[in-house]
DNA sequence: ACGTGTTTTGCAACTAGTTGCATAAACTCT
DNA sequence: AGAGTTTATGCAACTAGTTGCAAAACACGT
């Protein structure tokens, strides 16, 4: 249930629309809460429907018409109880480190240029992370909010290096045993 | 879509039954890809129903007695053809780096506790990694299973080393914050 | 004013994982 | 033999995320 935590993150950083916040989930926050924007509006109205955000006074709604929203007091205070409550971390669920196991059972085979696509896709959202941690957090700015927001970026960053470097590893494994093989 | 293979995976293995696999997945296979017994259970019967595993002839099935599996070739194939079909990876998606970026909105009070926790937790299971890298790949053994094996464990190992840097790093960030507030 | 494409919003159905509980057999203690 | 516990299996309801599709408004050229 953290979907709706991390759009009230967002309101609070900026009141937006619906496809605003869409747009918003496809960079920042959606680096490590991703959600499309059927997700997105089916809980804008869920959080309107509970008294957590209300739609900017301005406009009036209507369907295709641009409706902002902004968080109410009660919406605060949730996302500042939710925050501060303890939550256990979540086993890791990783895909390609499964095909691995099932490889050692079946094979090997056909996996290894997954492997170097992958390989190449997290270079270049270490690379993406990279830019932004030059471009948002100079070694100047550091307010109490950007050290968050800093320390987050950090540990996107990296894990991506983490992938990145085990990726390496993982190659290298597979070329000695296929030459092994012969 | 990844249980299924998860289960093809373990009763490649080791024939098994439900309990037995609900074990395993607690154990080794359940570090990457964890399942509770209800969803073992689930899967079993409809892997059995599409012809991938069958139960061993030995024992009649009823409720509550001892039902055991295994792969038939065409699940054995099946686990072939999606170990080497290529997959995207997934987005990240992580409960704590969300609230930290929440906290940068509504403030740390209460956080720290958490992440000295999780910390805890972190360190514990990069302890257990490594216990079962000692005790199952000492550097003699070293059959093109047992590599790939280690590499999936590596990958646990390295991750877990990270978690464990990151939050401490988060939490020397955090002590220093409160401090310059007073 | 009219068709065509784009923006913005949203519903509905589906898939996967979680939670709660149930039922049967087997074992254990008296 | 009967009561209570553990082992083993499983159903059903729920929650969260994904996929497919579409309607209403707007923007633009003709």
């Amino acid at each position: 249930m953290s979907l709706p935590h991390a759009i009230l993150t967002a309101l609070l950083e900026k009141p937006s629309s619906g496809l605003e916040l869409t747009r918003r989930f496809d960079r920042s926050i959606g680096y490590f809460w991703s959600a499309t924007h059927q997700q997105i509006y089916r809980e804008l109205g869920r959080l309107e429907a509970d008294g957590l955000i209300r739609t900017l006074p301005a406009e009036q709604p209507a369907r295709g018409q641009k409706k902002s929203y902004e968080v109410l007091p009660a919406g605060r205070a949730e996302l500042a109880r939710w925050t501060a409550a303890s939550q256990d971390p979540k086993p890791l669920r990783d895909v390609l480190l499964l095909r691995l196991r099932a490889a050692a059972v079946v094979g090997t085979a056909g996996l290894d240029s997954d492997l170097r696509r992958h390989l190449d896709l997290h270079r270049r959202q270490l690379a993406e992370y990279e830019a932004i941690e030059r471009r948002d957090f100079p070694p100047d700015r550091d307010s109490p909010e950007d050290r968050l927001r800093h320390l987050v970026l950090r540990a996107g960053i990296d894990l991506e290096t983490f992938w990145t470097q085990w990726l390496t590893h993982a190659l290298k494994e597979f070329a000695e045993l296929s030459a092994a093989e012969g």
